[in-house]
DNA sequence: CGCTTCTTTACCGTAACGCGAAAAAGTCAG
DNA sequence: CTGACTTTTTCGCGTTACGGTAAAGAAGCG
């Protein structure tokens, strides 16, 4: 059996190592980081302005980051905030650690779970804005992978940045089709004896080659 | 503690609302919930006895749930929970509520993230592991939709666990399959050029108010 | 004999999230 | 000019989640 349970340690302080990442990039400001967590990290993990405040005084107060305050005419002065070279160190600390495989813990599965004693209605509503959110997801990725990478190819400090979109647009794209599936699925149910013929998944063999 | 109707927004508390979930199958004690939270919950869904026995103290305090008292010989006596109406119409007015995706957050994309700032070593090791682990969790998917649902289809009251089942199953396929990309890329990388000359900061980004 | 299983509960912490509010400067539309 | 919105940071309220340590007490296993 494959056991991931060793110790991590100080655990799963992950938001504060999110930003210590984002930082490896460029200084940014709080109201940088909030508005946007730069357009690859933001989409698997999104906070609010207060808790990615909260996390850099955290942070400061560690030493791992640095504010230099820049005056600004015109417009509040603003904190840019810098990895300290203990910061750097505390990332590839933390970066060498195992990493805890993140569950699925999707609220619709326990919908789903349950579906016998639920009402079918709103969950096929549901899992049909579910869809669209996951095409939505899946276009953007492809969006930006075609913009960032054209050639499918990055240099090698960007690897880990077209590794992550295309995770992103494997699992959209998963998810994407089976929303459709589970959508005939409770179509069926509801439409009462209609059985449509359910192909077995070993026939189909879906190979994307673009 | 006065006011939990007040604000029906999206899905706050799914904990409780998993154990309900649960207890619409069969009436369970904290035990046996903690233990296996049935197989096909708990593969998404992770938590400790601890976790489940609060739990189950505040959907009592609610009045959603009802403990029983089976005394035993042999055992510590168990308290059997059964779901109330009051439980269920809970349960169906949460699951009437649209769901809210999940993000991916997983801390692999952020150590990804800042490659070039981590060690790439512990990386391909962390990445190996996970293909194993998503492996494992495929297989295991695959031999329980095998043996529950051998044709592939399943009576209405069981088509929601089906779905979670190929749910998983696509999940795991696809990061699976991810896992062995990015390992490819890795090894890749640090097999490749020792570090030759690449771009230095040249480029200082100039903000548009400086 | 000690160890593990069974079953529940208690108290400790803290990370994560969310909501509402507020400063103090400027820009821009009506 | 007024009101609304942007920019930037911060404070403080709360809840949910989760993790650890540990205590019970009886049974069964080796």
């Amino acid at each position: 059996m494959s056991n991931y349970n060793e110790k991590p340690e100080a655990g799963v302080l992950a938001l504060g190592d999110a930003i210590l990442a984002c930082l490896t990039e460029r200084p940014m400001t709080g109201y940088e980081l909030a508005k946007t967590f730069d357009n690859s990290i933001g989409f698997f993990w999104k906070a609010d302005h207060q808790q990615i405040y909260r996390e850099l005084t955290k942070l400061r107060d560690r030493g791992h980051i640095q504010g230099r305050e820049v005056v600004q005419s015109g417009k509040p002065n603003k904190l840019v905030y810098t990895l300290t070279p203990e910061g750097r160190a505390a990332l590839r600390h933390w970066a060498a650690r195992p990493s805890v495989p993140a569950s699925i813990k999707d609220d619709l599965l326990v919908r789903l779970y349950a579906l016998d004693s639920v009402d079918i209605e709103p969950l096929r509503t549901d899992l049909m804005a579910r869809l669209e959110h996951h095409r939505d997801r899946f276009a953007r990725y492809e969006r930006l992978l075609s913009k960032r990478f054209p050639d499918g190819t990055a240099p090698p400090a960007d690897v880990g940045k077209l590794l992550g979109l295309r995770v992103g647009l494997a699992h959209e794209r998963a998810v994407a089709e089976w929303c459709e599936e589970a959508i005939e699925a409770l179509s069926a149910l509801s439409s009462g004896a209609e059985r449509t013929n359910v192909v077995p998944i070993e026939d189909v063999k879906r190979e994307t080659n673009s």
